[in-house]
DNA sequence: TTGTAAGCGTTATCAC
DNA sequence: GTGATAACGCTTACAA
């Protein structure tokens, strides 16, 4: 049994004429070996989860589609939940019986901290987005501040004077949208717009809907904006909805500038000028930090910083 | 052992005083059962798996997120997976390694027939779309034929004489674009439409870019569509921007209807016109046939059929 | 280099 | 109604 064992898993210390022999009869038999008995003596499954608030939301979808090739690569199999922002369903997903599944997580968090101690959790996370709180884990994201900033500033440069920003959440923890808003901060600090004529349109959620209401208030304004940064590709093709129903000519009228870079926004009329993020990159360097830390290698976390650029299309071309 | 295993299973037989006390210790100790040990036991893992071509396309990710809230009144876990339309990918998530995971599957098949008996796996299997070979397998899906012929009736209907299809895809076995393209022509037949004048675009993939140069190539040729119902949103969306770009007015030129009813479709200008299939209700039937099958219950396989309903947005108004 | 045997945490069979 | 005890199929310390 002994030796076995050792052919399957390709250990060493095998003879190799023994070697050849056991392997004929493995492939004869068709032999495999049954994972349950091996998690229960091991305890890895080899499965790992993707946590997401929105599997349908087309930025986890591109996302996960990369995930699962990376899992492959380092011959693990994904798994995607979804928590739909509950913060119960979420917690459950971390350290219920559901946990017991799976080797390790990388979750984007909405209301939960998956750092927080109070998790009470064993496995190893990685984070995406922004940090909710101190705790200490492996963090891939992108530099939200930089990239907002970027985004403001491309309208600020086209002479735009009053630009808006649609999707604050400040209900919620996850600090991904403030980021977001401290980068557009940021831009009209540099020109010294005045702070008093910011303009923040909250939003509940990040669908297409909500963009769609957040530009309509913002057209019945008084003083309307000539500009939008819209937090998520998803708020800005709602925004561009409201505009074409309303006659707005988009960007004549209103530039509007999204963050994602989901195929969709590509295929819009106007064509949307959004933030990409390397998804390849974040999915490449996530689940690389997961499979390092599933293969016990210890240190300190680990903190990713990935790549973004501006992509200017036709919502905002000069 | 057993009385506590009688316990954590809720089985009868045992005194209540002993259930008690039994349970208390449950509680102190913070028990949970290991899975593994239990699945080592009784063959099952509590997983389904959701396997589809591409994870990243809209359609899919709406159903999945469907699904996923559907095994979990069922007590199950999803566990989303994708093939990219590689047969050899596809026939390892259904046999190999990878099944063990899993103690059902729901599938959506691009090349393999996962009911022929060529592939040797002994889990439940539900279809979703159409059926590809005779296997026989429970099978969940709308009845394409009639509602292609509903698109295509509703376009012929406002008068447009040069009804064209954007989809059809000869080149695989999963017979969905067959019968969409069955139905087009049913509907044409209907009206008496000439056979010879019928004009079908075929498509690589489902993505906006197919839909894109299909139109373009539709566009490119001699006598014009005024026209066109594309097998997807995707396609739709893509032969929307075509249109854009070229300065043909949807739908005044060209009146545009889609399948899938995803949400993009509905945001963008001018709104999709669609054929919208009961989603939830497809994950409703698909994983209340896999929950029956993995709760033994036998029978013939089943054949459900879904609802579904012509939208007439902005594409094709009259 | 190979074989033996213990043990992972369940469920199920069988006496009592 | 409850308690021993075998068995599920694997990995691994230890022996040979």
């Amino acid at each position: 049994v002994r030796t076995v064992s050792n052919v399957v898993n390709d250990f060493a210390h095998v003879a190799p004429a023994t070697r050849t022999r056991v392997q004929q009869a493995l492939d004869e038999l068709g032999y495999r070996p049954n994972l349950a008995a091996r998690q229960l003596r091991t305890g890895r499954t080899g499965l790992v989860a993707l946590v997401v608030p929105e599997i349908a939301s087309p930025y986890f979808s591109e996302l996960a589609a990369y995930l699962v090739d990376e899992a492959e690569d380092h011959g693990l199999t994904l798994l995607v939940d979804q928590t739909r922002g509950d913060p119960a369903r979420e917690l459950r997903l971390l350290s219920g019986e559901r946990a017991q599944h799976v080797d390790g997580v990388i979750v984007s968090p909405w209301g939960v901290d998956p750092t927080d101690p109070v998790v009470p959790s064993r496995m190893p996370v990685v984070l995406l987005g922004e940090r909710a709180g101190g705790g200490a884990a492996d963090h891939i994201s992108i530099d939200n501040v930089a990239a907002a900033a970027d985004a403001t500033e491309h309208l600020l440069g086209l002479g735009r004077t009053r630009v808006a920003v649609i999707g604050h959440q400040p209900h919620l923890r996850n600090g991904t949208a403030a980021q977001r808003l401290a980068g557009y901060r940021l831009a009209r600090e540099r020109v010294g717009a005045d702070v008093a004529a910011e303009r923040v349109e909250p939003v509940q959620s990040l669908h297409r809907e909500d963009g769609a209401r957040a530009m309509a208030r913002l057209l019945d304004a008084p003083a309307s904006a000539d500009a939008v940064f819209c937090f998520t590709d998803e708020l800005a093709l709602g925004a561009l909805r409201t505009c074409g129903d309303r006659g707005v000519r988009v960007p004549d009228d209103i530039a509007i500038v999204g963050f994602d870079d989901i195929e969709d926004g590509r295929y819009a009329t106007p064509s949307l000028s959004t933030v990409s993020p390397d998804k390849a990159e974040i999915a490449r360097a996530a689940m690389a930090a997961l499979a390092g830390r599933l293969s016990g290698t210890g240190g300190p976390p680990r903190e990713v910083t990935v790549e973004h650029r501006l992509l200017v299309r036709e919502s905002s071309a000069g």
